[in-house]
DNA sequence: GTCTATATAATGATAGAC
DNA sequence: GTCTATCATTATATAGAC
């Protein structure tokens, strides 16, 4: 029986396991319960058990479901929210937008998916990095891996606090026009212009007025 | 009664809040369940919610209680997990673990102490990059406020991938000597000198060489 | 493969003895 | 205030009819 008269002629582990990602991404694993995602997948709670035996087997193929996917459409990966500038990519795809969800949500609770993402994402940049350097719009570094390791992190402090920071630039959204822009001329700033005046590692810094106030990029 | 020959002396509602504080800083509170949370205050079940009302009401308790440390201690607001730099004021304070670990983990789900702690952070930050300025450490900026909020976003996601940046630059913590000597020449590098050669507000880019790969710090 | 019905365990919350 | 015992609900997982 090929699923006559039903509303979505993809396979039922297909139906699932989407539904699995939708609802998550919203929603999180762990608040996240077999009987929801049945219901959003229009199947008993039965069915979910039979195809993935449990729950955690569901995660399982989720999380390989999604980092497969990755692997495959680049788009993705930059849309994945490790940098907010680039989550535009999802207004064009928007079929992608449930699995950037799961992508996000996996990010805030850690595991596979989330050390898969960023691993890419460091070879994604490190490459890009270096075109860029290639083309003349960015210096060169000493050490390009490590340089690629921060940003993305720098990028996913960004991602993960969009909402925050929108706020607190006077915005509801961080790619609304007026906060984008706000946000993106401070990071313009901040990167065409050194921040430090001095390189501790080659001379020392003069006291700071206040020995219990650290400056955030100080060295231990 | 005073709680005699009972191995710990504070009283019971405080024991259960620190209880709490201390195994959802580890498991966070979806996971963490009442009777988990009474069995490590060692308090029967019913004690939590005589006291607290329900599990609801045990979590505003110890977010408010959070943020009331959090105002009165500033060491706690430097090491709460919004740069990894700072992390290392627990190490004197180890009383202050529990707390910093809870702290992290709303970061990770947000409200309100997230929220709180992002601002408060924020205002800590401004104050500083002024400080540093008026110390001739560092250079000023056209908005000074927006520049602290992207810097402390920053900072939050280098905490919050803590471990996957200490990973993949070689090491088990980011606070190991070797591993943090990369980080920290890795973070000076960058701050010290600019990354980006041209600013795309006063003149235009060149062409990137593949179009499809926007640079990570590139505007739209 | 798909469904209904159920088994088993754990949860938040409460009642009542002391 | 503190404890034991229990309620009602909900979760995952499974058994068995079709």
């Amino acid at each position: 029986m090929l699923n006559v008269g039903s509303n979505d002629e993809r396979a039922t582990p297909a139906r699932i396991r989407d539904a699995a990602i939708s609802y998550v991404g919203k929603h999180g694993w762990d608040r996240a319960t077999s009987r929801q995602i049945a219901a959003e997948a229009g199947v008993p709670v039965g069915l979910v058990n039979y195809h993935f035996g449990s729950k955690d087997g569901l995660r399982r193929a989720c999380d390989d479901w999604v980092i497969e996917r990755v692997g495959e459409d680049k788009g993705l990966l930059l849309s994945s929210g490790l940098f907010p500038q680039l989550d535009t990519y999802i207004e064009d795809h928007p079929e992608l937008r449930p699995m950037s969800a799961y992508i996000a949500m996996s990010l805030r609770h850690g595991g596979s998916v989330a050390d898969h993402l960023f691993e890419s994402m460091v070879t994604l940049t490190k490459d890009t990095l270096e075109l860029a350097a290639d083309a003349g719009t960015m210096r060169r570094f000493d050490d390009p891996y490590a340089m690629a390791v921060l940003l993305v992190a720098y990028g996913a402090g960004a991602s993960l606090f969009g909402p925050t920071i929108a706020r607190l630039l006077g915005g509801t959204d961080l790619l609304d026009p007026a906060t984008y822009a706000r946000y993106g001329r401070t990071t313009i700033d901040l990167f065409t212009k050194p921040l430090l005046t001095h390189d501790p590692y080659q001379q020392s810094l003069p006291t700071p007025n206040d020995p219990d106030l650290p400056t955030p990029k100080d060295t231990p």
